[in-house]
DNA sequence: CATTAGTTATTAATTTAAGCTATAAAAATA
DNA sequence: TATTTTTATAGCTTAAATTAATAACTAATG
């Protein structure tokens, strides 16, 4: 058995056709078959079922995939440790970002982290939570930004800043008057929200539902992107909340409909994410550190009350 | 990099000495220095540091090891899940023992084992907790059984029984009045202990100053065998301490010299103790079944006050 | 039911790499 | 300094991984 072959194991399991997870490998399909062929006699067992179409694994299979997995991370690790001896912040970096943090917390770090670190090949691509926290756990990110508290067992999080909600509201509205926003003050019912799959729209529902449990069968009207939702609310179809860092890009105007919460104010916890093992931990402390330095300047709200990104 | 290269890593790491390795690993000495060589202008840095005699790691190397453990006590899971999913209960497999259990339970189940789990080698070997704990974490044994609890991170338990201390108590010391005794009847002084190194020796003197705080600085006598403990205390030489399982040997005689403790009776847990990785999980679950089958019919006491096993 | 497209398996040749023997070089020991 | 011990190097052999070409299989389609 080499680390080879599990990669092969691994690519093969993933998109379950040979020839894909050859190219995949960088080398031919019956080199694959042939390692694979090797590793089955050797095993002894059948890893794949080739009767099906697409093939699929076998029992025995699955359970050795999970453990092939555990494997080549591991063995990734090692290259990490030996970069992280010689203090090599480098090489390529995959980073998931949720749409919500996405356009706002990009601009802010990503000019000064590039400068820090020329020899990090960043990759970044919009994701949910679900598919980094998939991806992550498939090896196919090296870390996300997420809403936390996710409470996965696989995924250590490491909070980067604390974003209050904060209230956009028509001057046709009922509570346009009030200054101050108090969470008991939300009605479900006029609220605007994103589309189904976003983790803001769960941590709007329950903030609703924390202080009265409302009926969330169905809302007026949902969205895809947070402009949209502001333009539905100047429309006078609801209120819409809104994450405070995509509030410092509103034009004046837009900027007068804004009502913050009374303190504590709700706000969602926002984090780097990453595998367990730690694996190309020296750059997440990079980005940690880049992260939060650009932040602290941006949000200073001492005293905040985090509504869980997963709805309940 | 390879499984065997880290294969030959552990073997230079653990034997200080390329010759030597090279014989455990069943290959000749430019083997090991070749691949080393490989490994290391692959990593590009040095694991070993040939300047010192004998040779020594470098700090990466040192961590080097640590994940290489890893990877191959992970890598060896493979062919676990393998046997686990046949059903296969076989192969090598070696269990440590400490010294006051071997001599009792190795006869109670050794024979049903061996015939109920005839493809499983037993090798079984006599050692210190320490030693135990030692070498199941560099893969040298499968297995052990000691006293517990341990403590120990990387080390999972399974209890296997309870075995109460059993006073031993000539005619003629001052508590052969007593019928039952009281851990507060318990004077250090005129203890019979073990030599240094055997947990069972631990655990006595942590019974006996449970209750009060006695000196500890120098006992009477000590001995390397429970059997000479007992001709030591025969002798006027002081009272001592049995495990249960010692006391179903001795002769009518010996016998009437036991004094149980009222319940609940101090005692000390017995288990099987194995790496965390769970390695070889199925002969283990086999031993727990065989062994505490038989201890159910020896051993029973319900109520019972767990000493540890550890000096505090 | 033959045809085709898409897939995996097989074969034979090639390249790569692991391992061996013999020996040199270096270091420790006498 | 001579001797022993230990690691490194060189050259060769053998085993294994990979490739290109192609066969065999499967599912869908006309």
């Amino acid at each position: 058995m080499t680390i080879t072959q599990l990669h092969y194991v691994l690519a093969i399991a993933e998109h379950k056709n040979f020839t894909k997870a050859a190219e995949k490998c960088f080398v031919t399909q019956p080199t694959l078959s042939t390692q694979i062929q090797k590793l089955e006699e050797e095993l002894d067992v059948l890893i794949f079922d080739r009767g099906k179409k697409p093939i699929e694994l076998t029992e025995v299979g699955k359970k050795i995939v999970h453990q092939a997995r555990n494997i080549v991370n591991e063995s990734d690790r090692i290259q990490d440790i030996v970069d992280q001896q010689k203090g090599f912040i480098g090489g390529e970096f995959r980073l998931g970002i949720i749409p919500t943090v996405m356009p706002t917390l990009l601009p802010m770090f990503l000019k000064s982290f590039i400068k820090k670190y020329p020899k990090v090949k960043l990759k970044i691509e919009e994701l949910t939570t679900e598919e980094i926290m998939q991806r992550i756990h498939e090896g196919h990110l090296d870390a996300g930004i997420a809403a936390t508290p996710l409470e996965n067992e696989l995924i250590k999080e490491r909070p980067l800043y604390y974003e209050p909600f904060v209230g956009y509201i028509p001057t046709d509205h009922r509570l346009a008057v009030k200054k101050k926003l108090e969470v008991s003050d939300l009605e479900i019912e006029d609220m605007l929200l994103l589309e189904d799959g976003h983790c803001f729209r769960d941590g709007v529902i329950n903030l609703c539902k924390a202080f009265k449990d409302q009926n969330d069968e169905h809302f007026q009207l949902e969205s895809g992107s947070i402009e949209t939702l502001i333009k539905l609310s100047n429309e006078g179809l609801g209120m819409t909340l809104l994450p405070y860092l995509h509030t410092l890009d509103l034009n004046d105007t837009l900027k007068s409909n804004l009502h913050h919460f009374n303190e504590p104010s709700p706000a969602r916890e926002v984090s780097l994410i990453y595998h367990k093992s730690e694996l190309k931990i020296h750059i997440i402390e990079a980005l940690h550190n880049s992260i939060s330095g650009i932040i602290r300047g941006a949000i200073a709200f001492s005293n905040v009350q985090i509504i869980s990104p997963i709805l309940k």
